[in-house]
DNA sequence: CTATAAGTGCAACATTTGTTTCTTCCGTGC
DNA sequence: GCACGGAAGAAACAAATGTTGCACTTATAG
């Protein structure tokens, strides 16, 4: 998201001693950066909730002759993205630079597969299984432990009931005691399969209870047992695997199970929110504005006229912004 | 360049019939299809050779409303292109097989991005910061628990000495005790940042100990106190952020440090091996790789936190218009 | 508490934008 | 030859853009 930009630098180290609004304009164009060259500034400053003149200020407080050459900027850094990524494209090899370069284009390449019909149709049978069950209890050990967390994490967060099976001192199995008919084990297993994660799937199915499996192979003994299975690589350049597309399975999963009752989902997100505020479990996120206030990707609007409809506005308390405590106004 | 691009399609097809000044226009618009989106119609104009209003005459032959939606298509290319967002507001409703193959497209794009040179060099920096460390401290909470976990997981199997700041009880901080000037902690941490994270950094700071950091934005807290620091990015189609470019970063971290002394990482792997042989921990191998080369670390982690999906914010009280938002009226 | 300065919103400003209209030019038909 | 029709340039237009000055509020110092 970011190259190598002395503007934007400029702009973090001055969000310390900047002004509130000012420092709001200033988050909003570091958080949405291109946005900046793609509308105008009017625009701009409506998704920031801010004053067109005050993108006038901020670019004159950091010394500029006024907001076009911020939007000049932007607009070179997109172009010089493109650029520099088609040069990327070429120089594919090279040994210790590039092999994290490698990486991650191996990555890139295995989640897009993983997005092709016969795998989306695996993933959507899995999420159809699951979303019958009346528990989901989920096992991944060792390397897949954190797909297993991860899925116990969101669904929680969801509002759906899952079990994580994650004991200790060999304890993890306990879980599935009063598990039945009705509930289904999501098993994650790569190779080398543990065999604790084996037999566990036996014992589930020893008890009639549906299995869906992530697993790496149609090899994986996992793949007999299991009644959907989600393929998904786990080559990568490296001494170990990667489980970056299990995750992403693990995520697309969650993805499908949440939307199959956005409201229900929305819902629980939102008591789940309350609840960590109350807890004061996190601090003053930064971007207030959602990406979903960005323009708007419709494609023929991009000039919402503001056709003067807007009313005045009421008076409105104002209060000091908590978070840059601590720093004193550096005036310029 | 690669988007089935309707536009340019029906540019080039009504290329040949067209009036000399006209076909210039577009000939100009499909070989500099960016400058469409940043600069002004009068000035592509002027690069083309052209008059400005045969911009206008070249949207109308194509039976658009005017040239303004020449540009706005190309915007949104350029956000397709560079975010992976925009198809995510438009199909917000599209169907369950729709969700995933959003979901994992716009992973893969993130992921891709991740490779772009600007990126590369955070990456290499953190861990030239971290390879120099005497221990490595590893602190993620919640959502990021498990990159955290696969970080440390992978560093064990490689035989690192690194330390998972992940106590019960609110104790994680507790493995900080003994830490030094010569230590280093990797803290790893998304919007909303947890305050105990942000805590625990500035602990770190204050005892002089090295900070490398995974985040998801130039405006994370962690910005500023960190030496090192690798952006990554969260957004998703879904109600909830995706973890998984946070988990290839942190397989990219993992990769690079193994690199620069493939021997030792190596030997440490196989000894991993050995010990787990010993214990009988897993079950035969189907016939996938010669065994040297497949340990078993899978690194792959995936939190995924709630988004609340409107972003105000309670403490702020200012709002700003509402109404003007996202109407796309063409003008008369 | 007052005095002073900084910060912010509002409205007018000169420009520039995309569009339209009018005029001129050039090739083709009867 | 002359009208005719389409194409291209030039100028005029309203609407928007980015900017600036002023009034008012809020915070800070005396």
């Amino acid at each position: 998201m970011s190259h190598q930009d002395a503007l934007r630098a400029r702009l973090v180290a001055a969000l310390d001693g900047m002004a509130p609004q000012l420092q709001q304009a200033a988050r909003h164009i570091l958080a949405h950066p291109d946005e900046v060259a793609l509308v105008s500034m009017r625009q701009l400053a409506r998704s920031a909730g801010v004053q067109p003149s005050t993108m006038t200020r901020l670019a004159k407080s950091l010394g500029l002759a006024g907001y076009e050459e911020i939007r000049a900027h932007h607009a070179q850094a997109i172009r010089l993205r493109v650029e520099g990524f088609a040069a990327q494209q070429e120089r594919a090899t090279a040994s210790d630079e590039g092999l994290a370069q490698q990486m991650l284009r191996n990555l890139s390449l295995q989640i897009t597969r993983l997005g092709e019909p016969d795998s989306i149709a695996r993933l959507k049978a899995a999420a159809e299984r699951l979303a019958r069950a009346r528990r989901i209890y989920v096992l991944g050990l060792r390397s897949c432990h954190l797909v297993a967390w991860h899925f116990h994490y969101v669904m929680t967060l969801l509002g759906e009931r899952t079990e994580h099976l994650d004991g200790p001192a060999g304890t993890a199995g306990d879980g599935l005691m009063h598990a039945g008919k009705d509930d289904v084990l999501l098993a994650i297993s790569i190779s080398p399969y543990a065999r604790h994660s084996l037999e566990l799937a036996r014992l589930a199915r020893a008890k009639a209870m549906g299995i869906v499996a992530i697993t790496d192979s149609e090899l994986s003994p996992l793949n007999a047992l299991a009644d959907a299975v989600i393929l998904c690589p786990t080559e990568s350049p490296t001494f170990f695997h990667t489980l970056a597309p299990a995750l992403a399975v693990s995520e697309a999963l969650c993805g499908l199970l949440a939307s199959r009752d956005r409201e229900a989902a929305l819902a629980a997100l939102q008591k789940a929110d309350h609840h960590l505020l109350g807890l004061n479990t996190y601090c003053a996120a930064p971007d207030r504005r959602p990406p979903a206030a960005t323009p708007d990707p419709g494609v023929s609007d991009r000039s919402d006229r503001a056709a003067s409809a807007d009313g005045k506005s009421p008076r409105r308390i104002r209060r000091h912004d908590p978070q840059t405590r601590g720093t004193p106004p550096a005036t310029k």
